[in-house]
DNA sequence: AACAACGCTTGCCAAATGACAGGAAATGCG
DNA sequence: CGCATTTCCTGTCATTTGGCAAGCGTTGTT
């Protein structure tokens, strides 16, 4: 599964996959545990093969924040304290039991050096990430709270049936009270 | 000024900057002038010296919803545009006359492929790009409309007092009329 | 089994925001 | 200069959302 994902941006060939994924280690978290906690060093690169995560931040009420969902065939990871290494604001944990494999920041920056298609790769999953979260920006301004959960339901329904209602609605925006309201209104129909 | 912008991460020595800074050339941009337009590929990496823009792009009614905004010492470009040479969804404006200095994305991508160090930089500057959108988040989340504007007002005043008021709104994720409300109700104070 | 903690819903009311429309001031252009 | 356009403010009213609190079923723990 990670191998056919390295190859999906067209600049990784079958036998340059197999040599990379090589490199990484299978890792397994239980539900609720968490991959990175908040004042850490985010130093594993994490490719989720099964499961689905969340990323989170404290606000300065002390509330906490959803900031992002991850299931089965994304990369998690925090990217500024990954690639910066910094204390990471944010915490990332595991909404169910969930099974991937994991790469150290010292070995996927060997990798990086020594093959060029991989850094190649590296850049593209970055400016893919960088766009989605644009279009985040883009719903958040341009839809109201009930559009953006239908558009999270139809795109990731497993996350919405895993995760509590109230970290769905702080990923929406909105407090738990009104995607409760939401909810009992798209039911009506 | 893009030598010591060259220089701030700490990857590049002022010698190596100034290598670098002779490929880009100068470019000026008469206000209202358009850097980017929609359905056209980004090929220009600008680094903007003096003056103000902004980056917009059309919801599914047809407004105007701006996406971003960019003051001196800053890099304008639409990522996804630039690096995957798709065409751009968004438009990039300027809303004062501009200086600064351009490079191609095949210079660009030529530098990379020379310099590591260069590369390196490239890389913090993504990062941090994307770490700024994740925080912009973040406080959309968190915050109210007017403790935003306060925030933009205090970060790039010259951006409130050069771009439309419904500019400006539609950056904050608002209506033109809340923010002329918030500013009625700031003054107050 | 008993209890606490969590997760979800609901009612009530207040605050924030949007939609729409009108009008004044500033700006741009011929 | 004079006209059209843009920009901004404001009033009214409807809608959305939040804050708060109560209730209740589920889950987890001892």
């Amino acid at each position: 599964m990670l191998q056919r994902f390295l190859q999906q941006t067209g600049f990784i060939t079958a036998a340059q996959a197999e040599d990379i994924a090589a490199h990484f280690a299978a890792r397994t978290l239980s539900r609720h545990e968490f991959l990175l906690r908040e004042g850490n060093i985010n130093d594993a690169y994490l490719f989720l093969e099964t499961g689905c995560m969340r990323a989170f931040a404290y606000d300065t009420d002390g509330n906490d924040v959803t900031t992002g969902f991850y299931t089965g065939g994304q990369v998690v990871l925090e990217v500024a304290s990954f690639f910066n290494r910094t204390p990471s604001q944010e915490n990332i944990q595991a909404l169910t039991d969930c099974t991937g494999c994991t790469i150290t920041y010292a070995q996927l920056n060997g990798l990086f050096h020594a093959r060029p298609e991989f850094r190649e790769f590296g850049r593209a999953m970055l400016v893919r990430g960088f766009a989605n979260l644009k279009g985040r920006m883009l719903e958040m301004i341009t839809t109201t709270a009930a559009e953006r959960y239908e558009a999270l339901l139809k795109a990731s329904p497993e996350i919405v049936q895993h995760a509590p209602l109230k970290t769905v609605a702080s990923y929406l925006g909105i407090t738990d009270t009104s995607l409760s309201r939401i909810r009992k209104e798209s039911l009506r129909k």
